[in-house]
DNA sequence: AGTTGGATGTCTGAAAACCGCTAGTCAAGG
DNA sequence: CCTTGACTAGCGGTTTTCAGACATCCAACT
C-alpha cells in the first residue's frame, strides 16, 4: 500500500506544468507532453492544499521570475539506482553551466557510460528542478528534451546573461 | 514505505513451520524448504507480541490437534489478480474434501486454466490455512506440493476418517 | 496403457532493441 | 588549411519481447 499522490497543475512560459507529489515529497514535474504517459493515478488538488505542492510551485515561480537559481523542495525519486545516480549528478551542475552526457558519465566514475545517461535523463522524473536542461552534446548542440527542444533553448537562455551567443 | 515484516517459527509435525506478519494480516505460513527462497526481509519475534502471529499460531496448532477445521485469522494476500481468486476458491473447499485443479478452474470461469490453477496454488504463500493440499489431480492422485507430498498425505489423511483408503 | 497436443495465467531468463552519445573518419566547400 | 556535415562503430543501462516451464486435463491417437 504505497501512499496516494496527488496533483496540480501551473502555467508558466514553457508550457502549463503538472506537479505530482506524495507524502515524502514532490515526485513529477512533467511537460504538457509527458503528462497523459506518465502518470498512473493522482488524485488532483487546489493550490494551497498541499504543502509540498505549493512550495515546489513558489519555487518554481521565483526561478523563472529570475529570483531563485536553486531549489530545495524535497523531492521523492523513483527510479533505478543508476537514473537516481544521474539525477543526483545532474543536480550538482550549477545555474548558469551546462556539462555533456560524457562529462556527467565520467563524474559518475562510469565513463564510456554516456548513451545510458542520455536514457537516464530522458526519464527524468522532475523537469526543471532537476536540470536536465543543463545537459547538452558534447558539440554543445542541444540534442534532445522532454518538453521540446524550443523549451530547452528557452531554459538555458534564461540562465545565460543575455550578451551570449545564440544557441544552437 | 509499506511496513516491516516480523516472522516466528513453530515446531509440527509435518515440520517446522515459519509464520510472517505485515500490519494487515498474516503474510505467509513456510515449510522449512520455502523458508529461504520466499522472504525478503521479516525481523524475528518472540511469541507473544504480536497478535496476529499469536493467533495463527494457535489455530494451527488447534487445527493440527483436531480441535479446528476452519480459520479466520486475517490474511494479506499479495499476488496477482488471478493468484489471489485461485487462494480464495481454495479457501472454499472445505475441510475433509478435495477438488481438482481443473474444477477449481471451472468455479472460477476460467475453464481450460487447470495448469495456470496449478502454478497459482504453487505459489500459495499461507501453506496449511489456505488448504492448497486439498487439490489433487483430477484421477486423485497427490500430483505436487511445496511441502512435499508426504506433507500433503499427512494432512489429507489428518482430515480424513482413518476407515478411508491409503492415498497414492 | 502409454503418448501427444492444445488450452491457461504467470514467472523466469536470455536476447534483442532502444536511446536526449561520442570520437573517429572522410569528403565537400569555403 | 580549416570547418561542416554525414556516416560509423561501439559504448552502458533499461525495457521489451519471446520462448520455455509449471503441482493439469481431456481427447484422440498409437
Amino acid at each position: 500500500m504505497t501512499s496516494a499522490l496527488i496533483s496540480m497543475t501551473m502555467p508558466s512560459p514553457v508550457g502549463e506544468l503538472t506537479l505530482i507529489g506524495s507524502d515524502a515529497g514532490l515526485r513529477a514535474v512533467l511537460w504538457p507532453i509527458e503528462r497523459d504517459g506518465r502518470v498512473i493515478f493522482a488524485e488532483e488538488v487546489e493550490p494551497g492544499k498541499h504543502e509540498i505542492l505549493d512550495q515546489a510551485e513558489r519555487q518554481i515561480i521565483e526561478y523563472l521570475t529570475g529570483e531563485r537559481t536553486s531549489f530545495d523542495v524535497p523531492l521523492d525519486l523513483v527510479g533505478t539506482d543508476f537514473q537516481v545516480d544521474v539525477w543526483n549528478a545532474l543536480n550538482e551542475i550549477p545555474f548558469g553551466e551546462t556539462q555533456s552526457y560524457g562529462e556527467l558519465a565520467e563524474h559518475l566514475a562510469k565513463p564510456g557510460a554516456a548513451r545510458a545517461v542520455g536514457a537516464a535523463t530522458g526519464r527524468n522524473p522532475v523537469s526543471i528542478i532537476i536540470p536536465c536542461h543543463r545537459l547538452v552534446g558534447s558539440s554543445g548542440k542541444l540534442t534532445g528534451f522532454a518538453g521540446g527542444i524550443d523549451a530547452k533553448r528557452w531554459l538555458l537562455q534564461h540562465e545565460t546573461p543575455t550578451e551570449q551567443l545564440t544557441l544552437t
